[in-house]
Parts: C-alpha cells; sequence; structure tokens
DNA sequence: TTATATAGAACAAATTCAGTCCTATTGCTG
DNA sequence: CAGCAATAGGACTGAATTTGTTCTATATAA
C-alpha cells in the first residue's frame, strides 16, 4: 500500500498544529489540548508526543500547567525527521534499509543501484520541507521548477 | 515503516529480470524459469505475473511452450506502472490519495497542500525510472544534478 | 500535600500481508 | 482426438504489523 503509519502521519498532523499555536514562545501545550485541535483521541496523541519528546523533537514539561513544546525552531524541524522516530528508516524497499551484506543477492541484483537512486530523492523530497514551511501559508508550497 | 509491499518489490524485480532476458524479442519466459532467475517461489512468481498481465504491462500466452512477454519497450515502462498494479494508487498519506471531500478536516487541514506536494515528488520519482535505464548498467544511475 | 500532567510499558483487537493451493481454461503436440 | 503443459482466477490460512487503550509510576506546580 506504500503508505506511512498512521502514528506518522497523525504525528506530522499535530506538530504543524503545534507549530501554528505556539504564539507566546515556550508556551507549552498539553496533550488535551492537542487532541482537541487536530481531533485525535486523547490516548492516542499522548503516545506520539512520547515517542517525539523521546526521539528529540519536542521537551516536555510534567506536573500541573505542564506539556510540551517544540525542542528547535520550526524551521530546523523536517517532515522527516517526524518520520524518521515514528516510522523508523525510511526507505521503499527492505534492502535499501538493511545494511551492507544482508542481502545475498546484492552482487548481481538488478534493482539494487536504481532503487538507492529513487529513494534518495523520496528521502530529499521529506528532508526538504520544515515545519515552517508547512504552516506558513503566505509560502507558494506548489511552485516548482 | 513507510515500505512497498514486498508483492511490489518482487514485481519490480521479475520485470526488470524479464527485460534482461529478452534476447530475442517475443520470446516467451515462462513462471518456473522466471522463479529460478530471481530467486523467488514460483507460487508468488505466479500471482505477481497474473496481476500484472491483468494491469496490462504483460501478455501472456498459454499451453505448453507458453509464458509471459513484455507488453511494451522496456523504455515505456516506469517504476510506478508496476507499483501501482500490485499496490494500488501510490501516495505516503490517505488523504493525498482520498477522493477530494473524503476527509472532513479538508478546509482547515494544515497539512494538506504540503503533502500534496511531497506527493508529487515521490511519484515522479517513480515515474521517472524505466524499465529499460534500470537493466542498463552503463547508465550512470547515481548522477544528479 | 494534593491535583495535574507526562513516562513508559504492557495489552487486546483489527487490519494487512505473504504465501499456498485448488479448479477452470486455453492451446500445443503426438 | 486425447493428453499434457502452462496460465487464469479466486479462496484460504497463518503471520506480522498496526492501532488504540489502559495501567502504574514519576515529576511538579500551587
Ligand atoms: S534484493 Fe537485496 S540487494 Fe537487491
Ligand atoms: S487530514 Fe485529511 S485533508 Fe488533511
Amino acid at each position: 500500500m506504500i503508505r506511512m503509519s498512521k502514528l506518522a502521519d497523525y504525528g506530522v498532523v499535530i506538530m504543524a498544529t503545534m507549530a501554528r499555536e505556539r504564539q507566546p514562545l515556550d508556551a507549552t501545550v498539553n496533550a488535551r489540548d492537542l487532541s482537541e485541535k487536530a481531533h485525535i483521541p486523547l490516548p492516542t496523541v499522548g503516545k506520539i508526543l512520547k515517542a517525539l519528546c523521546r526521539g528529540g523533537l519536542l521537551v516536555s514539561h510534567r506536573g500541573p500547567r505542564g506539556g510540551y513544546a517544540l525542542a528547535r525552531l520550526a524551521s530546523e524541524i523536517t517532515v522527516l525527521d517526524i518520520i524518521s522516530i515514528l516510522d523508523g528508516p525510511v526507505g521503499l524497499t527492505d534492502c535499501t534499509v538493511a545494511p551492507l551484506g544482508a542481502c545475498e543477492m546484492e552482487a548481481t541484483c538488478p534493482v539494487r543501484s536504481p532503487w538507492h537512486m529513487i529513494n534518495r530523492r523520496v528521502l530529499d523530497a521529506l528532508r526538504g520541507l520544515t515545519l515552517h514551511e508547512m504552516i506558513d501559508s503566505t509560502n507558494i508550497l506548489d511552485k516548482r521548477p
């Protein structure tokens, strides 16, 4: 089906929502509010936020008035960062992700090199979009060479 | 995990193998031979070949001395063709594939437009590689602007 | 000290995928 | 014409992955 997981999908929405809501800098947002704003069930939001926090994209603050905040500027966070944390290494085939030598056909494989090229393009596309660009509606996103 | 299915993965390998083996034009290759050459179990190869045939990428020939042959020139078959047939429409998120109006958040969704851009890049990468380029080893595939 | 919010792991249900098998149909060949 | 070889198509099973929930522990503000 060539989809990323729903967790990663939600993760991107959540991060975008956070970036957009962060009017006063260092303001923390709690899981409950995010759940409402993003229309995603609370337990799921919690799970995703924890993972993103562990991955270093968010910083957390416990206790009353606690919550989460972006760990870096929105312009320093890419879509690839988010997906990698929630879904593991990005790659269209197992062989492009597996360590060298893991596949026994490596020497004679007719598709290894082409896949690496395609994979790099996909990675570039994901790395090329930052959270900041994503929420900046004045930016014409649909321009292309 | 953001992988395509193994079926699609195998499908690309099989098509590449077919294109490479087709020394005498219109020679048909049967499933058994392909299974051996590509190191993929016979029943699975059969399943994939049937699907590719239904998808219009191969033509089949039944009976003794039967088999499969490419329906078009290798330069007219792209990786996207193969994957679309075996895995359905390519898209990283459900919303980029779903018909307009299927998602209730469409109007206010912060990530819809960015995803469409990324998706188009992925599609371009897959459409930009033909079977012919894939098996032409003299072609330096790793060149990039 | 108490209420609030996250940390982290464990868990059950649902979905998807991989791989196999079986029967029908087509066409060659003796 | 009979028999064999190969694909067509679908059904089926077991495994793996994913989803979404729940529970307990820990930190912190008031
Ligand atoms: S299938 Fe593993 S290297 Fe090509
Ligand atoms: S989540 Fe459906 S349009 Fe954005």
